[in-house]
DNA sequence: GACACTTTTTAAACGCGTTTAATAAGTATG
DNA sequence: CATACTTATTAAACGCGTTTAAAAAGTGTC
């Protein structure tokens, strides 16, 4: 469908579009026929067979085979070629800088860590991406992932890191390495991530929760978008009134318990989080909440789940997963960077 | 911009969504030259003026007069004929069945009650409907409000009201009555009404937060979408534990002293309050929450905002406001039917 | 192994929005 | 009152996706 509020509707928009959808369409399949593309990307065939054939000459895309036949002429199958472009992802953390180098298919190509550049500012982080991009001349796109807000997937502020406040990271990029840039807060790189790898449809909302060392968050989505909030606030789950004078920070800090934040969470922590789940619930019934499987599963969510039926019906009730919150983020940022990818122009 | 998974982005839906974005800005603007239009929707001025063209042929639109010139030529102004189309509005309630008949400039025509259809079932409501449409045959659309659960604007199921459960009004009103409809919860249909009023962008979340008689209800609007959760659970914001072990629905309750649930609210029923807004605040970020005026404003929504700031910093609380609950739900019905209406063919 | 039947692929004609150029309708000024 | 300058409107040419028809490439059967 369309969407015509503020955006430009030309037929231009329009090719690009298609060519977006085969693109991830293609990836999604792994390999296809055109006949297949055109069915499943809703587009007619004489289009996707020219854009099809366009790909093929510049590249991105190759004749893996023919088909067997189904009682005519052979079918000619089709793939992305994964070594035509290539996408980065970087980790702004506070002790350091981590970076991954992967192909269209997920697969990732290269891994380093650096010092972090969040005290040095812009410029260094655009030197490392430079230095990057050197060994891999056909990086396309990056995605950013920073622990603060994002306005839009441009400018962010860090409430400690004076440099990169209210800085717009994604035309930085775009004018200084001619590079489309999107600058992701991370826990809502992690649910986009999350989301991606399990159906990727947009489907009922979505709440990552991370209990972290440095106090709760959230990422949440709705209707296949990220929840900002007016300030840029939203998620912000350490603030929510849990008893008669704690906040679901203070609760979790006082019941943590010797291992703080590990998997076996004492009673007073699953409690904590039980009245969040319920709290969830009651607010946006999300379809899931995923945890960091370091900080909470199996057992841990099934107590969490008992004690938040007290709450709320149990069949409204999200299923509450453990998830890897790392490989998550990555995804999350891969995903981010590959949009912008095929979303280019050839 | 377009958005391209599931739906199909041909030419002619192009058209379609041109057409209906003219029309409502046309709306929104009162009266408006090409040129005017042309750079308001982002669309080439030879396309306004062949759809103004079109639509002043049929008699949708109207020349309304000529500007003054501004150097050059003067420019013809243009305004949508309110007598073209009309639109209906049925509000489904426990004890009586209202309904409103109205303009694409929101004048309500005709206003009426009926004994409550909702022990009757869909065939008394299509009676009635047909009933109205024949006083007014250029109605073109309905919006149906319903106290209960609503899925994709189109199948409901109300607790107590099994004939009307898990039933495709939209798909019916469409066969029996060939005339496109729409059915919305009526918290949602009242936030869609707010949003209408005050600006209509898409803009930060908003909630709209209903104390009720019958226990309290929430409307979500988020990225300009409306928010029902994996279960159609969303805003059911009576079950957020609040207390130690008491929900927002028993402390409302028990805390609602002799007046329950009128605008002087008790000390204890504003502590409440706030706290859920503070959890409202920490969870979704709205930059505002609309109370029904009847049951909150002036000083008591100074006293909420006062107690949420002892739990979330009082810059990222939403702005508390009162608004008109009736009135809002029927806005939001009128838009909703509205949409239809603008999205038809000539 | 030629003929009918499928299925894939290519080609032509059409609709629609856009960009670019041309025309029409005013205003200001000498 | 005629000429230059603005601004609005109309017309022509182009790009793009779609629908519809034609051609190409296989498979099976008598």
């Amino acid at each position: 469908m369309f969407e015509t509020e503020g955006g430009a509707a030309n037929p231009q928009a329009m090719r690009l579009a298609m060519l977006k959808a085969v693109r991830l369409k293609l990836l999604r399949l792994g390999s296809a026929t055109k006949a297949e593309l055109s069915r499943s990307a809703g587009i007619s065939f004489p289009t996707v067979g020219k854009l099809l054939d366009r790909m093929v000459k510049d590249g991105e895309a190759k004749v893996v085979g023919l088909d067997e036949s189904s009682g005519g002429r052979r079918a000619l199958r089709y793939a992305m070629n994964p070594e035509h472009v290539l996408g980065l992802a970087v980790f702004l953390e506070r002790d350091e800088t981590v970076f991954a180098v992967f192909d269209c298919l997920g697969d990732v190509k290269e891994r380093g860590r650096r010092a972090s550049v969040l005290d040095e500012g812009p410029d260094a982080l655009a030197e490392l991406v430079r230095e990057i991009v050197r060994a891999y001349p056909k990086i396309g796109a990056t995605a950013i992932g920073v622990p603060g807000a994002v306005n839009g997937g441009r400018a962010f502020h860090i409430p400690d890191y004076g440099k990169f406040r209210d800085f717009d990271l994604a035309a930085y990029f775009e004018e200084r390495l001619s590079m489309p840039a999107v600058v992701e807060n991370d826990m809502n790189a992690a649910v986009i991530g999350y989301r991606d790898r399990s159906g990727g449809t947009a489907g009922p909302p979505v709440v990552y929760l991370y209990l972290g060392k440095n106090g709760p968050g959230a990422g949440l989505l709705v209707n296949g978008d990220v929840v900002r909030g007016s300030t840029f606030f939203s998620g912000e789950v350490s603030f929510v009134p849990l008893d008669r004078d704690r906040s679901f920070e203070r609760a979790l800090d006082e019941e943590g318990g010797p291992g703080r934040g590990r998997d076996p969470l004492p009673p007073g922590a699953v409690e904590a989080i039980a009245r969040l789940v319920a709290s969830l619930a009651a607010i946006l019934n999300p379809g899931e909440v995923v945890f960091n499987r370091e900080e909470a599963s199996g057992e841990t969510l099934a107590a969490i789940a008992a004690k938040g039926a007290e709450y709320v019906p149990a069949e409204h009730l999200p299923r509450l997963v453990a998830s890897d919150w790392t490989q998550d983020y990555l995804l999350g940022l891969q995903r981010l960077a590959l949009d912008l990818l095929m979303a280019k122009e050839h």
